[in-house]
RNA sequence: CGGGGCGUAGCGCAGCCUGGUAGCGCAUCUGCUUUGGGAGCAGAGGGUCGUGAGUUCGAAUCCCACCGCCCCGACCA
């Protein structure tokens, strides 16, 4: 491709309303438009990148033997209003009528219209198990679009579903798909994990989220560096501590502690390690009895965080409470509020905090802590202790086999087991050997096609823009010439190098504008294309050409006569 | 939806408080110069000041409403 026939659009300033980095380079690089909240278009140099990991991720799945077809993004809501759906998803789900009134949702999914096609043309076993996937745009309308295109409401989406007779064949695939993910974000050339996830209300065996790892990423993760285990910090385990708890040695006493509401501030305020202090969260919590919610404390070690998916289960359904209702509950506003002489009211402990004693906790009273508090002397043992916190880092592992580590990422994959949960909402059957109706085991795996772009820039970037891995790049190589319209020999030695790295299929942008060094530089440098080649009088002079690696601090000098083959090793070691 | 911030030229911003001819940088166009790191000089084009209603002789500026965008909390690839 030259320049001049392509299409280049780049800002020196980020629009302002981007705020992080992959963001605004994506902007800045012209790769996506902004058309409305969370809805870009991908301008033609963005376009390539999204394509070749569209491509990737197609080879690989067809390799794994998934087939390919692609499902309509406007679907009757008839199919939703079967599968329960219609009701359960939300305002997520973008609803609208056609001009006979009849309801249609844009897909943010395709479970309902994948298991309508399987239904209709899968009968026997003898046809399972089998794979269907699609590369589509899908739309949810987010409450908060953020951050471009790594959560867009549109976005583009690999979607793949596996149909089985038994629980058996769907594990294969399972596997089958983990090993396929592992090898496309491989190829991808990021940097990944693969880890366990919450299965939420579908519950089953199996669910794993694979996350690009960058810093910005808004996930965390936890992982043991000397196992494999790996799991999403909403489900990671924190063991109960293995030490008993001390026995109460200091008196209760009541410290002033004005203005602070922290526990790193109180901890710091008293002299004491934040290990020593005991937050309590107030929820509402629904119950049996109460229609609304019943008020709640919840004990946690000063230095941990609640983890919201553990509680529920622990506790149900419930929400944060409201600073009037902590008020009406305990007389005293937040920031000071403790378990002591909380005596009507149900309280769930952590199990760090259950073996903790000796503590400083709200006294219930604005600008007070109590410090040497003791369950069983100062107030009674909760009655349900649980994991109900995010594990940190040096928590065990929970396979018994070191000490976990955390780290960032940005979710790009999730596979899936649904098992039947939409076969038998939609009769999804099949009939067995012996000629008997059964319902299919279902599984779902799906690749964020479009954020794996926004996920790549956001890994491997520097101050100067971009830099993208080859196999993503728009462009593998740039030719750069130094005064194309005036040197004839510069112009004849570029030409003939594009054309042979071009002929020897390598992805080769010529820049053949009349702009100045430093414009062609900056703009490569911020696109992101991985090799450039800079012809000049100067090099050719010696019959030599000048390459410089994106990551490169120095450029090399290289033989004309050998820059293609050596270009193709840099390919191939890249 | 709750809390905070912002809407002025394609992009980044100033002007608003204290009403009175709409400005700067980048980008764009023309000419000359320049040509190994987002050039220099000279000139030019481009703005319903988010929308609507109000106060006023007069509104980008003050008041009200609405719309849109961004950030922080509950969803997800």
């Amino acid at each position: 491709m030259r320049t001049s026939k392509f299409f280049i659009s780049t800002l020196k300033e980020a629009p302002a309303d981007a705020e992080i980095v992959s963001h605004k380079l994506m902007l800045r690089a012209g790769l996506v438009k902004r058309l409305a909240g969370g809805i870009y278009t991908w301008m033609p140099m963005g376009l390539r990148i999204l394509r070749k990991v569209e491509n990737i991720v197609r080879e690989e799945m067809d390799r794994a033997g998934a087939i390919e077809l692609l499902m309509p993004a406007v679907q009757p809501g008839e199919l939703w209003q079967e599968s329960g759906r219609w009701e359960k998803y939300g305002p997520e789900l973008l609803r609208l009528k056609d001009r006979h009134a009849r309801d249609f949702v844009i897909g943010p999914t395709h479970e309902e219209v994948i298991t309508d096609v399987v239904r209709k043309e899968i009968k026997s076993y003898r046809q399972l198990p089998v794979h269907f996937y699609q590369v589509q745009t899908k739309f949810r309308d987010e409450i908060r679009p953020r951050f471009g295109v790594m959560r867009g409401r549109e976005f583009l989406m690999k979607d793949g579903y596996s149909f089985h007779t038994d629980f058996e064949g769907l594990q294969r695939e399972y596997r089958n798909m983990f090993d396929t993910y592992t090898r496309i974000f491989s190829r991808l050339g990021l940097k990944f994990r693969a880890v366990a996830a919450d299965t939420g209300s579908i519950g089953g065996t199996g669910s794993h989220e694979f996350h690009v790892l960058a810093d910005s990423g808004e996930d965390a993760l936890a992982y043991c560096p000397h196992s494999d285990y790996a799991a999403n910090v909403e489900l990671a385990e924190a063991l109960p501590p293995r030490s008993s708890r001390e026995s109460a040695s200091d008196p209760m006493k009541k410290v002033a502690t004005p203005g602070k509401t922290r526990c790193e501030d109180v901890a710091e305020f008293l002299g004491i390690p934040i290990t020593k202090m005991v937050k309590a969260i107030a929820i509402m919590r629904a119950t049996p009895e109460n229609e609304g919610s019943e008020f709640t404390l919840i004990l946690l070690r000063g230095d941990h965080d609640l983890n919201e998916i553990k509680t529920q289960k622990v506790v149900g359904e419930f929400r944060f409470a409201r600073d009037e209702e902590i008020v009406a509950a305990l007389g005293c506003k937040p920031g000071y509020i403790g378990p002591v002489g909380a005596r009507d009211i149900p309280v769930f402990a952590d199990h760090s905090v259950a073996a903790m004693a000796n503590f400083v906790c709200g006294a219930n009273e604005v600008d007070f802590h109590l410090s040497g508090v003791n369950f069983e002397r100062d107030l009674p043992t909760p009655k349900t202790i649980a994991d109900l916190r995010n594990v940190v880092t040096g928590d065990p592992s929970p396979d018994g086999k070191g000490k976990l580590e955390l780290c960032r990422g940005i979710e790009v994959g999730h596979i899936f087991q649904l098992r039947r949960k939409y076969a038998e909402a939609l009769n999804c059957s099949f009939l067995d050997e012996s000629g008997k109706s059964q319902i299919m085991e279902m599984g779902c795996y799906g690749i964020g096609v479009s954020r794996i772009v926004g996920a790549a820039i956001e890994q491997n970037h520097d101050e100067r823009g971009i830099i993208f891995p080859v196999a993503i790049a728009p462009f593998q190589v740039a030719v750069v010439p130094m005064g194309f319209h005036k040197s004839s020999q510069v112009k004849a030695a570029a030409e003939a190098l594009y054309e042979e790295l071009a002929a020897a299929g390598i992805d080769v942008l010529l820049d053949d504008r009349s702009e100045r060094p430093g414009v062609m530089f900056a703009e490569m440098e911020l696109i992101g294309i991985p090799h450039r080649i800079v012809v000049g009088e100067r090099g050719l002079a010696d019959g030599k050409l000048e390459y410089k690696g994106r990551t490169d601090s120095d450029a090399t000098m290289i033989p004309l006569a050998s820059a293609l083959g050596f270009i193709k090793e840099r390919l191939c070691a890249s």
